[in-house]
DNA sequence: GTCGACTCGGGTAATTCGGGTC
DNA sequence: AATGTCCGAATTACCCGAGTCG
């Protein structure tokens, strides 16, 4: 593609204000090429040099160029995902922090950059380790990456209110994908809820523990894999009939088949993350009009 | 996420004038960057660096985005653990955040916090799961919080150097407990190399593909469970037979019984972190004089 | 040719610079 | 020797109507 970027860009990917830049264009101190109309282009070697030489702002993202970006957002779902399995296969972190942080600094839900940008980028990067073009490792320090954003993310989410109704939940015995719960998580955090993770390979017993000394309004459980079916249904049936009278269950994951689902009682069913933030939204709405009056 | 904080931002964090802020960054005590206008810019890793290192407190860690300290600057080792057992059972992360960073800031090494701290709590933890007095559940929300605060840790680290060699490492096959390698990439970032996690549950043929392809200077591999211990030994001896003369190989983790260490060629165990440190420090002497003549 | 998103230019408020002095 | 305070000049960030890009 082209390597000629807006000021706008060069803005975001060095973390100063537009006007900066422009100011400098104007200066000199960037080279700058012009556009019939009078907009400025800048040129990644232009930039690149400027970061360098010119002993400014150290190359900290640099990264939202070096992937050669047209300047209009339409389309940017599919552009980011794109830039984020090369960036996810290279274990270059910082592409993908930028990727993850303009995703949702442009006002994009936590669930869609979850499901439409980093689920879709493994299922992407599945096709290729089964067509031997990615290993298995890319493939796991990805998932090392990514669970890192997502915690990095947590933080820069604002802090659910002192009256968000609590939330748990987790994945069971056998099921180490902690993507999943930790997605949920973030989802549910999102959506003005208190949610805390258990983490991932918990025996049905203490998850009934947890139930019973927590009391969460909300209990999720991601499903990534399982080990016994038939032990997984007994487990599953013994927490619902105990609790599911006074907890939303919510289910989802990978895992969870048709036919394992049609044996199993539940809240809800996610197959992905905005089907939990909408099930999330709705039920909170409702919580919060009952405990207000 | 701004990590590039003004003299103001830092001179009100510690509690001294603008000016003072502004000479040390002229005196080089504090690493700064100048934007094209000359106005200086401060890294968060720099200012925890300095904070650390020299006699100014952090008075106001909430205007860098920090949690508040507790009031007592210099907290014992002994209490810190006291303290975060008790906080990871009750799943309150806020506390476990200002334990970790506090230690951080106190100077005391990312490994002495991992041993005498985390490793220490979780040692604590399971005894009292041995007695019924902890919940499973406790035990794995415990690892997550832990597993976030080593990530939030990991971006106020300041980063390797350009020059720095590549470490990479991870847990095999069967292990899913992520912190010990998480740890280890965190100890050996603090001792100024480049170290990258690539995960757990990694079959040996792909750790070698990645030593292959990335070519580390040195390899960790963490084991906290192994499933199966001929085939793990199978499988260690040809990655070591392939790789053990021009990569060093360390090995830690609780799994390794004496029995199954003496079956194994190593270039150093690890009993904790603290090994871990001081090896990587002085193969990293080693490497750096060879370079730099 | 339409249209939404982006950029232009300029003006203004808030910071920061450097230096001198206490 | 080191720190804190004060100051005019320079730099940066934010805002908005009109024009441009794709």
């Amino acid at each position: 593609m082209r390597d000629l970027l807006t000021p706008k860009q060069v803005a975001r990917a060095i973390n100063v204000s537009e006007s900066s830049v422009k100011r400098w264009c104007d200066k000199g101190v960037i080279p700058t090429q012009y556009t019939a109309g009078g907009h400025r282009r800048i040129t990644m070697a232009g930039i690149l040099d400027f970061v360098r030489s010119g002993k400014y702002e150290l190359a900290n993202p640099e990264a939202l160029g070096l992937p050669a970006t047209s300047g209009q957002t339409t389309r940017v779902v599919e552009r980011a995902r794109e830039q984020l399995v090369e960036a996810l296969i290279a274990g270059d972190d910082a592409v993908c922090r930028q990727i993850a942080v303009d995703m949702y600094l442009a006002e994009h839900s936590v669930s869609v950059l979850c499901d439409d940008v980093f689920a879709a980028a493994f299922r992407e990067i599945g096709e290729r380790w089964s067509c031997g073009e990615a290993e298995v490792y890319q493939e796991r320090r990805g998932c090392e990456i990514t669970l890192r954003l997502l915690h990095e993310l947590r933080v820069i989410l604002p802090a659910p209110p002192a009256d968000a109704p609590l939330a748990i939940g987790g994945a069971t015995s056998g099921d180490q994908y902690s993507l999943g719960t930790t997605m949920a998580e973030l989802v549910l955090r999102d959506a003005k809820w208190n949610a805390v993770s258990l983490g991932d390979n918990l025996p049905f017993e203490t998850l009934s523990a947890a139930i019973k000394q927590q009391r969460p309004r909300l209990f999720w459980l991601s499903c990534s894999h399982i080990a016994n079916e038939s032990e997984f249904l007994a487990g599953y049936s013994e927490l619902y009939d105990e609790f599911g009278m006074d907890v939303a269950f919510v289910v989802g994951g990978y895992a969870l088949s048709d036919g394992l689902r049609q044996q199993m009682k539940f809240s809800a069913y996610c197959d992905n993350m905005q089907h939990l933030e909408g099930f999330a939204q709705t039920l909170r709405g409702a919580i919060g009009d009952k405990s207000a009056k």
